[in-house]
Parts: structure tokens; sequence; C-alpha cells
RNA sequence: GCCCUGGUAGUAUAGCGGCCUAGUAUGCGGCGCUGUCACCGCCGUGACCCGGGUUCAAAUCCCGGCCAGGGCGCCA
């Protein structure tokens, strides 16, 4: 069917309406509610912008009363002043054409008069997203991707896209989900290290925005097997002047939602920081043992933003550039008792990166394309990882990460 | 990998040995209503996850499976 007949009027979309007080236009929309008062119809149609009022009247009202909810529509009438209690306009029609039925029985209801469980969300989530409130989750989340990408592009950050098939483990440690790559064994990237740090060698500052992949059967609502993660990784900077950056781009996220309409906190003052030492000492954490969710939740419940530096170097991958004997030039981002990011300053030269593999049971041999990049005058540097999911269950206030990404893949669900 | 909790119409829930011929809301179908706005009123439709067991009697108790929610660990 042709979408622009010649007799068609003027398209307009709902938070147009206004504007348009006294026209006659065309409108495309679902039917996200009906009611019916005898020979008057009121349809509440839905579109990706929001919802309005159409209103129907005498073989038009019993016509609109019979189109199952959800149903697409395509509507012409005039715009007027509504005496609604809610919408200041609404449409009094005169064309009404469905365009597609949608089936009677529905599996979750979009107008949310019966909230449905998450899982019946995400197993139904095209129809989950018609209703404006979750919707507004994922319009946010790409906001939010654009406002990160223009604030380190702006800051000298070049965007780069490295593998996500690799052949060996990049770090150690976690679980890979293993490929067949024409007959040889390959892994899907746990995140972008070390190719980040290779590329420092030329590029100075780079980030990435990219999917990676943890084959650990983790049962949280934190933890997904597939993730999205912001990484920056900059020459001559140390880890001061890496998590300044990081704390300018999480206030700058603030205020530029707040910019564009969205209902966010004000941020105040800077991230306090705080060492891991200091964390030990006022929670009861022998120097060396990990910190724990249940000590982070304890630490953190009265904290909105804040830093842990200087971890154990025990705790932290190998490139982490020592600090002293035990410690390390490291540190972690945190919301409350949540891990947003972490990062440090790196290892840059070739021998230390060696004997920090040995010490982490790691073969230098099977870094040596990695190793090789070192002697080819390696930069100091450092950079940080964000859990970009993770961010988006802060800003939304979502207690569940699976609520702020469409398809969520855990360790049950493959699908949808 | 370990631990806890739960699975009742399409959706969400009540019931937790016999009062259940399984209640309610919403959806869906029908009827009435010309200004609703979570419209309203009346009528109807539709469910105890699967397989064993205990018992005179199981939605309800026990065991196994499957599915779901959450905690720990791992981390982003």
């Amino acid at each position: 069917m042709s979408l622009k007949k010649e007799s068609s009027p003027k398209r307009v979309q709902s938070p147009e309406l206004g504007e348009n007080e006294g026209k006659y236009v065309e409108l495309h929309g679902w039917v996200h509610d009906i009611r019916i008062l005898g020979k008057l119809t009121f349809l509440i149609i839905g579109d990706p912008y929001g919802y309005y009022q159409a209103v129907l009247k005498g073989e038009l009202a019993k016509k609109g009363s019979s189109i199952p909810r959800q149903s697409y529509v395509i509507l012409r009438g005039n715009v007027v002043k509504s005496v609604s209690k809610i919408n200041p306009y609404e449409v009094q029609v005169n064309y009404i054409e469905i365009v597609n039925e949608a089936d009677t029985v529905l599996p979750l209801d979009p107008a949310s008069k019966v909230q449905s469980e998450l899982m019946t969300r995400i197993n139904n989530r095209p129809l989950d997203l018609r209703d404006s409130e979750e919707r507004k989750i994922f319009l946010m989340r790409a906001d939010v991707l654009h406002i990160i990408r223009d604030f380190l592009t702006q800051n000298g950050f070049v965007e780069v896209d490295t593998p996500k098939i690799i052949a060996t483990a990049s770090e150690g440690g976690a679980e890979l989900f293993k490929v067949d790559y024409f007959g040889k064994p390959a892994y899907l990237a746990q995140s972008p290290q070390l190719y980040k740090e290779e590329l420092v060698l030329a590029l100075g500052k780079v980030f990435e925005i990219a999917h990676y992949f943890r084959a650990e059967k983790s049962n949280t609502v934190k933890h997904l097997n597939e993730f999205t993660s912001v990484d920056i990784e900059s020459a001559m900077m140390g880890k001061f002047d890496v998590m300044k950056i990081l704390e300018e781009l999480i206030k700058h996220i603030y205020s530029s939602l707040k910019a564009k309409g969205y209902q966010v906190n004000e941020l105040k003052g800077n991230f306090p920081i705080y060492t891991y030492e200091q964390v030990c000492d006022s929670t009861g954490v022998n120097f060396g043992e990990d910190l724990s969710s249940e000590v982070l939740n304890e630490f953190g419940k009265d904290k909105e933003f804040y830093f842990i530096i200087d971890w154990p170097l025990s705790l932290k991958p190998f490139y982490t550039m020592p600090k002293g004997e035990k410690l390390s030039e490291s540190f972690d981002l945190m919301y409350k008792g949540l891990e947003l990011a972490s990062g440090g300053q790196r290892i840059h030269k070739y021998d230390l990166l060696v004997e920090r593999l040995k010490a982490n049971n790691l073969n230098p041999e099977s870094f040596a394309e990695h190793l090789k990049v070192y002697r080819w005058g390696m930069p100091v540097h450092s950079g940080w990882g964000l859990g970009f999911d993770r961010l988006m269950m802060v800003l939304t206030g979502r207690n569940n990460i699976r609520e702020v990404v469409l398809y969520p893949r855990d360790s049950r669900h493959l699908a949808p």
C-alpha cells in the first residue's frame, strides 16, 4: 500500500497536536485504550512519541468500538481543544482505517492495568515497549550512548572497534565462550583490554563501546553473559587523570539528560575517594581479601558515586601497574554497593609485564602477540571500563539489569 | 558452582488437606449508556506446570523433573 496518498492531509505525531489546533490532519498509531459511551467512542491512541485522545461519533463510534486494542490505525480529523482532564487537545475523527488488527488475547497489557512479570515482558519485548514507561528506558539508553560518544570525541578520544572473536583469553580468569573458527578454537572477547592498550601506542587516546561476553553462570540482577561496556585508554595519563575523565563524563551525562527533559538527580560536589585500606578499616575486612557484595552494600548504602582506589595488586589483573610492594594504581567507580567501572594505570614496561604474567600463573608465550608491542615504545597509559548496562540501572532507578537491556542474555535465556 | 523461595484462566493474584462446583482484578465476548479519562452497570468466557507418592480425601503434604524469582561467588 502507498503510505502517501495524494489526498492525504498533513501527517502529524502526538506531540504536534497543539501546534496544529484547528487543522485537519492525519495521524498513525496504535489503539492503546478504548472507552465506549453509547454512541460516543474515545480511543486513546499511542505513537512512539506519546498518547492522545481521538473522539468518534455516530457510525464511526460504532466502527471504532470494535477495534481490538493495540491494532494499528490511520486517523484523520480536526484537532481541537479538549475538555479532557488529561489531554489538552484531541482529534475529532471523521476517517479511520485499520492498518492491522491485533490479536484479541495479548500476552501482556501495555496499558499496564495489570502489571506483568519481567520475564513475561522480556519474552514479548516489542509489545512491552508500547508501554511508554518501558519505552522511555530505551530512548534514554540511546540518548546516553550519544552523550558518551560526543563527550569522549570532544575530549580527543578516537573511537575504535576491535575484534570480538579472539584466539586466546585476554585477561585470564573469567570463563570465555568457545566458538569454532574454521576448525580452530576461538573465543568471544571478554573485554577490549589488550587491544585498546596496544592502540594507544599510535592513537594516543581511544575509546570503544561494544558488547562483551562472559561464560560465567551468574545468577544475579547485575550480571549478564552479554553486556555493553564503555572502554577508554589514554597515553601519558595516570590513574587520577582517567578518574577525572570518568567523573566528568558521569556528571555530563546527568546534566545533558536533565537538559533533554529527563528526571534525574542533581549531582553535587566531587565524587569522594576512599582507599581500599580505608574501606577495610571501616568494615573490618582483612587486607588482601576481596570486598564482598555484603561489605560493599554496607559501605555504600548512604553514598552515591564514589571511588575506591589502591587495591591490593593480588586482586587486580596482570596488566595493572603496581604501587609499591602490595598495592596497585587501580580504582573502581561505585554507586552505592554496585561496581560501575574499574580501571587504573597499566604496566608499560615489557619486563615488568612478563613478570606480572608469571606471577598470575599465565604463560607469557601465549601473550606473545600482545607483548611484542611493548618493545615498540609504549607510553605510560591508563584507562577504564564502564559497565554501560549498570550505569543505565542507576540512571533509570531499575534494580534488575535485564530491565535496561532489550533482549538480555543470561545463563537461562538465549531467546528471544 | 552453592543456597533460598515460588509455579492457580491471556495477564496479575486469593486459597495452603474436606467449607473449592477454585474467589478477585484486568483482558476477551455480549448488552446498556453522547464527554469518558484506571469510565460505569449487567451477563458470559477462561486456570490449579509435568510425573510419581502419602491419604478415605491433594491446588494444598512428600519426592523427582521442568520453568521462574532472589541471595552468594565471579565481575562490568
